[in-house]
DNA sequence: GCTGTGATTATGTCTATACATATTCACCCG
DNA sequence: CGGGTGAATATGTATAGACATAATCACAGC
C-alpha cells in the first residue's frame, strides 16, 4: 500500500512491506528465492543490516525461510500456529455492555492423599481446594466453573471470600505462573450441569479445561462449561497490530448449507 | 570483555529470555518501569543494538510497551495470548494411527451477484465454489466441512478432484494467505448435520469456522462441525521451544465433580 | 564412480557510532 | 501563579565493519 507519499514509514518497513507484497500478490511463489542481502542492498541503496531486519521480520512472521549459504525462500505454507486470545470473562461480559458475576455454589478442602482424582489431576501436592461456581451475565447462568488449586503453592486463597472476585480472576492477579494448557471441545451436559446452567440434559456445551503450572509444579486445573452460543473463541494469525477493521464487518455468520437451520 | 560464554543461544535471545522470565514469573509487574537500554547494555556488557534487538522483540508480543523520553514498562496484560495449533485433519488422524479419508458430498459453482449468502462470507467477490464434504476415520464420519473459495483468486482449483487431497490441504499447499481467523464454539446438531454424520438431531458438536485471506481479498471460508468428543483444540503458553514432556503425563481427564457422567 | 574435505557463500550475530524523534521536565517569563 | 519554551533523555532508525556459523559446491583422492 504505502499510501503516503512522503516516507513516513522507516525504510526498513517499506522494505519488508515491499517483499511482503510480492508474496501476496504472487509475483513471488512459494518456494522462490529471493535475492541475498548483499543483492537486496545495492537494490534498496541500504546497509545489510536494514535489509536483515526486514527479512528477519518475515521470517519471523513465517512468510520467509532462510538458511544459511542456500539463501532466503519463500516460505511453503504447513500447519499453522495461531494465536488465542483467551479474555478474563468478567471483561468479556462487560465488554458487551452485560453485567457479570459469580456465584460460588461448592467449597471444600481436601487432600490429595484421599482424593485420587485431585491427585491425577494436580499430582501428589498435598492439600487442595475444590471450588465449583457460576458466571452470570445479567443475572443469566452461562459458564459453570469446577477448579482445583493447589494450596501448597497458593495457601493465601484459602481464606478468600469469591463474592467479590471469581478464583480465575484472583490467581490471575495474585500468582504468576510460567505455563498453561488450553483443551477445547464439545460434551453434552449432564443432568446436574443441565440442572445449575438451566438449560437441558445432553444440550450441546463448550468445554474448556486449562491447566496452569509454576515452574514445575501444578497451580490449579480448572474446567469451564459454556451454554452453546454463549462464548465464542477467537484464535488469529496475521500481521502484527491486531484485528483488521474488515473482520468485524464480515462478521455475519455463515449459515449452514445443509442444515437449513430454522430455528 | 564479551566473554564468549559457551551457550547455545545468542545474546540477545538470552536477554529478552531473562527479561521475559521475570515479567511471566512475576518478579516484573505490569505497569514496572524496566532499566533504559544504556543501563541494561552496561548490565548484560553488550551493545546497545544488542539490547534493543531483544526489548524489540518483546514489544512485538505484547509484554513490553515502550514509549520514548518515558522509558520501557511491562504491558499490562488484557488478555492471555496462547498459541492454539491447528493441524491438518488428515496429519492429525493419522498420527492417532487411524485411517483417514474425504469424502465430497457436493459441489457447486455460484456468484456472489445471486448468492447472497456467499456474499456475506466472501464479500462481492464474483465466482465462488461451494462445496460440502465428510472428514473420516477408520471410514467413519467425524467432522462435516462446508466451505466457499473464492474462485477469482483460486481458480486453479476449479477442475481438482478432492478424492485424493481435501480441499484444505489443497489449499494449504497451493494459495498462500497473509491472515486467518477461527472462531470456535459449540452447537447442536442440526437434523441434516446429524444424518450425515451418522448421529442425532441435537446432538452437541464442535465448530470451527475459519476464514483466510490473502491480502485484503477473502481466500475461503469453512466451517467445521465435529461429533463431541472427536475432535479436541490444544492451546499452549509456556517456554519457547515446544510442549514438556509433563504435559502428556498429565494429559488424564478431569472428571467432574458434579456431574458423574454415568454414560 | 563414490566419498571426504576444504573453499565458498549467505545468513546470523555483535559492535560502535551517529543522528532522528518524541516526550518529559525544569526553568523562565509574562 | 500559569503557561510556554527549550534542554535533557530514552527510544527509533540507520550505517559500516567484523567475525561466526552452517550449508553447499567443487575438486581431489581412493
Amino acid at each position: 500500500m504505502t499510501a503516503k507519499g512522503f516516507s513516513a514509514l522507516p525504510l526498513h518497513e517499506r522494505i519488508r512491506q515491499d517483499i511482503e507484497t510480492r508474496i501476496i500478490s504472487g509475483t513471488l511463489r512459494p518456494g522462490d528465492r529471493i535475492p541475498s542481502e548483499l543483492e537486496l542492498m545495492a537494490r534498496y541503496g541500504c546497509a545489510r543490516m536494514t535489509v536483515n531486519k526486514a527479512l528477519s521480520a518475515l521470517a519471523t512472521r513465517g512468510l520467509l525461510e532462510r538458511r544459511k549459504r542456500a539463501g532466503t525462500f519463500v516460505a511453503r505454507p504447513r500447519t499453522v500456529a495461531m494465536v488465542l486470545d483467551v479474555p478474563d470473562l468478567g471483561s468479556a461480559v462487560t465488554a458487551r455492555g452485560q453485567v457479570y458475576a459469580f456465584r460460588l455454589l461448592d467449597r471444600q478442602i481436601s487432600d490429595t492423599a484421599r482424593d485420587r482424582q485431585a491427585a491425577a489431576d494436580l499430582g501428589d501436592v498435598g492439600r487442595v481446594m475444590r471450588l465449583t461456581g457460576l458466571h452470570l451475565a445479567d443475572g443469566v447462568a452461562f459458564a459453570l466453573e469446577e477448579r482445583l488449586i493447589n494450596l501448597a503453592l497458593v495457601p493465601a486463597i484459602e481464606p478468600v471470600d469469591f463474592s467479590t472476585e471469581p478464583p480465575g480472576t484472583w490467581l490471575l492477579r495474585h500468582i504468576p505462573w510460567t505455563e498453561a494448557e488450553n483443551r477445547i471441545g464439545a460434551l453434552a451436559a449432564s443432568r446436574a450441569q443441565a440442572k445449575v446452567l438451566g438449560i437441558s440434559p445432553g444440550d450441546a456445551c463448550l468445554a474448556i479445561e486449562r491447566r496452569t503450572w509454576r515452574g514445575a509444579d501444578s497451580v490449579t486445573v480448572v474446567r469451564q462449561t459454556f451454554v452453546a452460543g454463549s462464548h465464542e473463541l477467537v484464535a488469529r494469525f496475521g500481521p502484527a497490530g491486531g484485528s483488521p477493521a474488515r473482520i468485524s464487518a464480515a462478521a455475519a455468520a455463515m449459515t449452514s448449507a445443509i442444515g437449513t437451520s430454522s430455528a
